[in-house]
RNA sequence: GCUGCCGUAGCUCAGGGGUAGAGCACUCCCUUGGUAAGGGAGAGGUCGAGAGUUCGAAUCUCUCCGGCAGCACCA
């Protein structure tokens, strides 16, 4: 939230407010006549025909100062407000609770004990439209807390009486007005439902939510919407659902013959040979990236035995989402229980514990491609972005605790850089700092708290702050990228540990000759390559980048005398370091350009007798509309150039 | 895990209590065509699985399994 609020009025004049002016003082200070005006030329326009005086809530003169995004809030505000009305009025007996504004749109949940169906939707778009039409004035009353708790229990609203309950003791309790119909709000609003325009706003799904966002508590169903200035914005959003749609990384994995998943193994991957080329293409990128910063890498066991997971405490905690081996060793004894790695971090101190360990050695970087198992919830299972089988380009860097904001900086600028040569220029960094449930003492939190926060600072990068949801053992950095819809998803991270180098018992002999206890800083900067490369796929629609491309050139003939030299060509990109293929198939030059096209080869080399007789190639890119012609030598030189991973060109 | 929706050929989908359809892809034949679909023929399915109702189930019911959207979870 900003300080200040500043608007442009008609005139021109500018104002500045303190945030949390009341409506009133805002009333004395814009006369009558300005605020009016200054509706006259609000949202679209509509508001110049309102002759009544207009403040209501002078607050709305300040949040329809020409400033649309403010506009919009207003709008998805008051359509939650008109929704859950147009549904009490349906259905009187459904109890509404809470219907915040969120991207593109709100929601709204609703106890009512029948599903609503797609059909239910179109009724309330209908009802929500006769309530826009019948531009009813909103109006506000601050209560009495006695007063709401009582308006609520005799109106049979439990989930009202539990909010009004939360709200702090001194604190406004505001009622606004749509007609008659009547919610518990904050505010600011419309001033009339007439100002929502109709056909710019639609629902759009169902879903479960649970009250108050907790699962032991009762299940709602939340309404979406999405609302929009004007016809053209709707339609510009529903629009871009439509194009994300076909950049789905689960569509162009079946396009581009990447991968597949089957029933067997659900939130597993079957890796093609195009995809796994990509993975593998990557993985060596992160390989090189990491030992020139500086890291060791290892390698550990797939299948632990539990011990060490319950020394570690994930067996307390994760025991649930662990996937369990048990070995009948030979039948005269008890079984042993093992459990696939969930994560690598035990298996690297078992490492880093081996042999004393020396304050010169720190910092000691540890990487891993540590294949992880999970066993993720059914519902959170989502292509290859959330999987129960991933690889981690995980690592711990073993420090003291002088050394993490240094390695934190240096880990960023790691990440930044690779996230850039994938073509992320980019990325939310979010933090989390500490968590209610927490080990280790308030000064220790402090300083790391700090060291993440001057790190990220030093790098030159804004955070986003998540309060109160650090890990137990530590608060972390959250480096979050987004897919084709707009969801955002975790991959780079960066977490300090105090606890598990005390459950494993990791020490380093200091300076001053005593043992001392390292921290232990988890990160990973593509998180799980499954995840990276379903964002990397969504990102570039499926056209990689020409190095991570699985398959970079197709030469195609043009007619059959042609082939041995498309077989020359193919020949000489391979030697280049090119994935080149030949196509020699007896079909038209059209057929292959437009299968090569969708399968997203970044290059098609047509060659006809022409180019045989020149010792030429017709060159077509991806996405351009026309060929060029070249020399074969000049291309090959140049596609091998392009063919280089970005650090090593 | 929870709520809702969905599951028919490799893909996209139509159909729907009387025994299975289209287009593309695939195979073969004709066609050698200059930058996003040349023509013809053929092959391909226990309609996600199991149980029930019925003379008869891909179709109706139930239970599982899997997927999609959201919630919860994400060491």
């Amino acid at each position: 939230m900003a300080d200040s609020i500043s608007i442009t009025l008609p005139d021109g004049a500018k104002r500045n407010y303190v945030a949390g002016i009341t409506g009133g003082e805002v009333a004395a200070d814009i006369s009558k006549s300005l605020a009016k005006a200054a509706l006259a030329c609000s949202i679209d326009g509509r508001l110049a025909d309102l002759s009544e005086p207009i403040v209501a809530d002078a607050r709305f003169a300040l949040h329809t100062a020409k400033d649309e995004s403010i506009a919009l809030e207003l709008i998805r505000h008051d359509c939650a407000h008109v929704m859950a009305r147009a549904v009490q009025e349906l259905w009187p007996d459904v109890k509404v609770t809470i219907g915040p504004v969120i991207k593109n749109g709100w929601y709204y949940d609703f106890d009512r004990a029948a599903p609503f169906t797609p059909e239910d939707l179109e009724i309330i778009e209908k009802k929500m439209r006769e309530i826009i039409a019948a531009r009813d004035p909103v109006r506000f009353e601050v209560w009495g807390r006695d007063r709401a708790l009582s308006h609520y229990k005799a109106t049979n609203e439990p989930f009202k009486v539990e909010l009004v309950d939360a709200i702090p003791e001194g604190e406004d309790i505001r009622m606004y007005w749509h007609g008659h119909w009547q919610d518990l709000c904050r505010g600011p609003h419309l001033v009339h439902t007439g100002q929502i325009p109709a056909d710019a706003f639609k629902l759009m799904n169902v879903a479960g939510a649970y009250w108050r966002g907790d699962s032991s508590r009762q299940q709602l169903q939340r309404i979406y919407g999405v609302a929009f200035q004007n016809k053209d914005g709707l339609k510009a959003h529903l629009h871009m659902l439509e194009e994300a749609a076909k950049r789905d990384h689960r569509k162009l994995g079946r396009e581009m013959d990447l991968f597949h998943m089957q029933e067997e193994a659900p939130g597993m991957i079957f890796w093609h040979p195009n995809g796994w080329t990509v993975y593998q293409e990557l993985q060596q990128y992160m390989r090189r990236r990491q030992k020139g910063a500086g890291y060791v890498e290892v390698n550990t066991p797939q299948v632990v035995d539990r011990k060490l997971w319950e020394a570690s405490g994930h067996w307390e905690n994760y025991q649930e989402h662990m996937f369990i081996v048990e070995v009948d060793e030979d039948h005269a004894r008890e079984k042993r229980i093992n459990a696939l790695k969930p994560m690598n971090c035990p298996c690297h101190v078992q490492i880093y514990n081996h042999g004393l360990k020396s304050y010169r050695d720190l910092p000691l970087r540890m990487a891993e491609f540590g294949a992880c198992n999970r066993y993720e919830p059914s519902g959170a299972l989502h292509g290859i972005m959330r999987v129960r089988g991933f690889v981690q380009d995980d690592a711990h860097i073993f420090c003291e605790e002088s050394q993490i904001e240094q390695e934190t900086e240096d880990f960023i600028n790691l990440l930044a850089s690779v996230y850039k040569d994938l073509g992320f220029e980019n990325f939310k960094v979010k933090f989390s700092d500490r968590p209610e449930k927490r080990a280790g003492s308030d000064e220790v939190w402090d300083r790391a708290e700090a060291a993440l926060r001057n790190a990220t600072e030093a790098a030159g990068y804004a955070f986003e702050l998540n309060p109160g949801e650090g890990a137990f053992y530590g608060p972390k950095l959250e480096f979050v990228l987004t897919d084709a819809i707009g969801r955002d998803w975790q991959c780079g991270t960066l977490q300090v540990d105090f606890v598990l180098p005390e459950r494993l018992d990791a020490t380093y002999i200091g300076e001053d000759g005593n043992k001392h206890r390292p921290v232990m800083l988890h990160r990973a900067i593509v998180g799980s390559f499954e995840r990276f490369l379903g964002i990397l796929l969504e990102e570039h629609a499926g056209k990689l980048p020409f190095w991570l491309a699985p398959r970079q050139v197709v030469v195609a003939a043009i007619v059959s005398d042609a082939d041995a030299y498309v077989h020359e060509v193919v020949a000489a990109l391979k030697a280049a370091g090119v994935r080149a293929e030949a196509d020699c198939r007896n079909e038209k030059i059209n057929y292959k350009v437009r299968e090569h096209s969708l399968a997203k080869v970044p290059a098609i080399l047509a060659v006809g007798m022409k180019e045989v007789e020149e010792r030429t190639v017709s060159i077509r890119r991806l996405g351009a509309q026309g060929s060029f012609v070249e020399g074969l030598e000049t291309a090959v030189a140049a596609l091998k150039a392009e063919a280089t991973p970005p650090d090593l060109v």
